[in-house]
DNA sequence: CTGAAAGCGCTAACAA
DNA sequence: TTGTTAGCGCTTTCAG
């Protein structure tokens, strides 16, 4: 059933019909009546392909994570949702695996008018491969952001957040200070390195790279694992201290402690990163830095829908404040 | 620029382009260079919402989660959306709060043509709804399912996989097993209890309902004060062991049950539901029933994958094997 | 206030 | 092998 099946119904023509379902005001009250009248009996329901081929907008946002099966992603994305949803905006989430094959065919949706526009919280690396030979389609980078990319985007500060878990560490008596970090891919990952480095440097202990691994996955055994090799080192190699960049690490990596009879804080404190859900459940509660991630996702949203209301318009990048949340494991 | 502008560019008629771009294999293979060429040179994408609308297939498939942020959801999506991209479907992800309204307004979009099919996971409360007004759309019923609703589905016995927890219990010891469920709404959570129920009245001991704590919402919190309260009870109304319906209740179980002095599972023994992977990673590591979360999203997105290739076939209700993974919690 | 008609970009008969 | 053409279902001038 089409709109033209109701209009007969109605005995109106096509744009009588469309005039009323698009509410517009110069349709006379009776007649529009007759109209939605034909509409419930027929049950009719608007095409949108033909509605959006006609007015060239799918209102359709993508969104591309690289893993969502991370709570911190999903806490994001679910801002990401309301506003859009809050706007007359779908989204679409893509789990891309930070993968570029798979983020560029996500993204060839926006050529290929299947979706409005998009944000993108992949590693700056296969972020860069998008900006060049698409500078123009409107997306905005999401937690991952690289300022002279060209692009909108929203983050929090991850340098100073690093600093700020380390200093509590340090305030806390630690100076063996490890760091168990994720795929430095990913921009986020480089910075925190730094911020742990220079307040490291700053208090005047200087960081061994033996305090260091990098952990390729964003899982919990893998961390386990990383965080027993820091501790079972000898001498000053051992830390007394471990700053995971991401919750998920830092509970693997108590995890791992345990399994190595080393007790946290006790034996080894150790701060996370995000502060999703499970961080208060654990025992001991984590330590952590709080990132706002519904305000993160949020703000994504609005600025890629102040893009696309106005293409013209030059939207800002947007920092976000993190805060230190102390629990008991540091 | 449109298959016009390339038809143009290359000499040829629009058809001659749309045979080359869909790979139809009567074109010269001249011409279709020379259409392959302009398409280069023009940087030209198809523009899918036109291709959508007169093919009448938008290749978008729906997923209805009552809430994303549990990543039990977030696995059977994965499934889902693995299998959905190998056929060439986009996944369209919605959370809908286990809210109606919202329910409705995204199964709206199968109605408007927005979307192929749909996979719902919500309550079979809401389901039921669906099911009245729309028993012909394309949908499938996932996790939660009721069989008699006409409506193709995949899950696991509820029923028996809560029997095999409580019967886990009871062979440790446990006598005297507590109930955490979530919103009876599900039908999962009322066939759980039923699984429960009967276990223990099988084992000859008379369930109290002074055992029985239900929550509703999936939360860490709620959990932690359910279980508290079930422990502090007088006599034998405080149970000596805890079955949650979901690894997330039962982690903020014993959290709860430690904020209290109780030890797991030395005072109260806990096992939970899904297996999760922080499931492996709490102190102590939990006891569980593992759900295969992959193949039940596998599973659906293939059913509802025949569904659309042939509307007419039967497609069936599949059960998939539940498990029951021994840790140290129970 | 209402209708006729053009056209969004594409696919698929049907002709040549 | 290729081109012409008729829609898919809708919105929107432009006339009346």
């Amino acid at each position: 059933m089409s709109i033209a099946g109701v209009a007969e119904q109605a005995g109106v023509s096509v744009a009588t019909v469309s005039r009323v379902l698009n509410g517009h005001s110069n349709v006379r009250p009776e007649t529009r009546d007759r109209v939605l009248a034909a509409v419930q009996t027929s049950g009719y329901r608007v095409n949108e392909l033909a509605r959006n081929l006609r007015t060239a907008e799918s209102h359709l946002l993508l969104t591309m994570v690289p893993d969502f099966g991370n709570p911190f992603y999903a806490e994001v994305v679910r801002g990401i949702d309301a506003v859009a949803r809050q706007h007359g905006y779908f989204m679409l989430l893509c789990d891309t695996g930070a993968d570029p094959g798979r983020e560029r065919s996500y993204f060839d949706m926006l050529r290929r008018h299947r979706a409005d526009g998009a944000i993108c919280l992949d590693p700056d690396t296969v972020q860069h491969a998008l900006a060049e030979d698409s500078g123009t389609l409107p997306w905005v980078a999401c937690c991952e952001f690289d300022t002279d990319m060209g692009v909108p985007w929203v983050g929090i500060d991850n340098y100073r957040a690093a600093g700020d878990a380390v200093r509590h560490l340090l305030s806390r008596g630690r100076r063996r200070i490890g760091l168990i970090n994720s795929d430095d891919g990913y921009l986020y990952a480089r910075q925190r390195q730094e911020g742990y480095l220079d307040a490291l440097r700053d208090a005047g202990v200087t960081p061994l790279s033996a305090w260091r691994r990098n952990v390729y996955s964003l899982d919990y055994e893998a961390a386990a694992t990383a965080a027993a090799e820091l501790v079972q080192q000898s001498g000053e190699n051992a830390p007394d201290a471990i700053f995971a960049v991401s919750d998920t690490l830092a509970i693997g990596a108590i995890n791992g402690l345990r399994s190595v009879g080393k007790r946290t804080p006790a034996d080894v404190a150790v701060v996370g990163f995000d502060d999703i859900s499970v961080a208060a459940q654990i025992d001991p509660p984590l330590t952590t830095i709080a990132q706002p991630m519904r305000e993160l996702g949020e703000t994504a949203a609005r600025l890629l829908l102040k893009r696309l209301a106005d293409p013209a318009a030059s939207v800002p990048g947007v920092l976000l404040p993190h805060r230190l949340v102390v629990r008991l494991s540091a």
